[in-house]
DNA sequence: TTATATTTTTAGATTTGTCTAAATAATATT
DNA sequence: AATATTATTTAGACAAATCTAAAAATATAA
């Protein structure tokens, strides 16, 4: 089965929606992908025509087991091509985003194999983001969020969820990458801000809403 | 000024036409584009509407100077993206061209010049045609097609014309590739085959119509 | 539980790139 | 030069992906 880049994009979409939500509904998917519930209603009559979703009109939809298969196999492609673009092309990981969805749409097989050999089938994407075998099987590690983190426990960044250049660069400001170490050191009621320590750093403030964004796991 | 991918597969194959006729027609560039006459009038209309195009109704036509910029843009990602194809993900030169169509048409100006460094902003691409830096500018080499050389001369393949999996299938067989060293030891009247030595193989037959898409320079 | 608001879908239009069939222009032939 | 042939363009249609505006279904609230 082969999709329209269209179609592509939907389904990626739909998978990440219904990653944090279970059932996805039209409006949602319309604001993620920028357009209008109409021409969202229009695509999930196509690709229930392929069998690829759960939708029962007005009820909210979600991908069957062909249309994860197909999910990830963009996903795959899109976080490999990130990989490329940071570790051999020295892109900053804040402006990989909209190279890779164009690249993802790629389409060849044997192109996507020889990809992943010759990046090393890398386990996480530039951005700490498991790369799908495949097969679509997916490594998970156990990671917490920052503002879960008891203080003075040392932990590495494992990955970011909000990936807009925004607040990959703000990120950057603050020096930290994946990998990084770091520690909590106190949490501020009134905004709920946290004073952390970045390893070799003073000591800085992160806004709560940066915190939610970062995940971290045991130090290294 | 930005292009549809369609924009970019016309203005290339209308590249490649000129460099041979000077002036495109039609119907010629309809059969390389394998559609129909109708549809290349139609993209023409909007070609010279962005003033890429020097078009009268009737009169054939071409790429003017900005149209031309275009198209070497498209072929500089094309070949780029070869060479990243065979040096790097260690791909047979003829099976590269297909994926090749499609990398060509990711857009981003930086993602091309990074390629180009990474790959060491090569001069010719794995079948021995030139690859346009950032400017359009193109490295020429003298070259002779193998019909046109005398005997007992020893030359190096520098490229080869007709670039379809089937002509390039045929020259591996021969164990024929860009760089191969070779002397031409007669041509049968017959049917204007060529009888070739292959540096460290034995003497081989080859058609007039495979000599035809081999070019060599002098050996190195 | 009826009225109101929200969400979702349908109906119909638009754009891009394509097509077939017919018309027109250019070229070749007698 | 008149006619036949070939090349090119126009006219009108279609599919994909989108849109706006209106209708229909569902959810919420008085």
């Amino acid at each position: 089965m082969s999709f329209t880049t269209s179609e592509e994009n939907y389904i990626k979409q739909i998978y990440h929606l219904q990653q944090e939500t279970g059932l996805v509904n039209t409006n949602s998917l319309a604001a993620e992908m920028q357009t209008r519930a109409a021409s969202v209603t229009d695509m999930l009559k196509k690709l229930k025509a392929k069998k690829l979703l759960q939708y029962e009109k007005y009820k909210g939809f979600k991908l069957n087991e062909a249309g994860k298969k197909a999910a990830l196999d963009v996903v795959r492609k899109h976080r490999l091509w990130e990989y490329f673009l940071v570790e051999h092309l020295k892109f900053d990981w804040d402006k990989v985003h909209s190279i890779a969805e164009q690249l993802e749409h790629v389409s060849s097989e044997e192109l996507v194999q020889r990809l992943d050999n010759f990046l090393g089938n890398p386990l996480f994407d530039p951005h700490g983001d498991p790369i799908p075998d495949k097969h679509g099987k997916i490594t998970v590690i156990k990671q917490q969020n920052l503002t879960d983190i008891s203080f003075k426990k040392n932990v590495t960044v494992s990955s970011v969820r909000n990936q807009t250049e925004q607040m990959l660069d703000m990120l950057k400001h603050y020096n930290i990458n994946l990998g990084t170490q770091l520690m909590v050191l106190k949490r501020f009621e009134f905004d709920g801000s946290l004073e952390i320590k970045v390893l070799k750093q003073s000591a800085c403030i992160i806004s709560e809403q940066v915190a939610k964004n970062v995940f971290v796991h045991d130090a290294k």
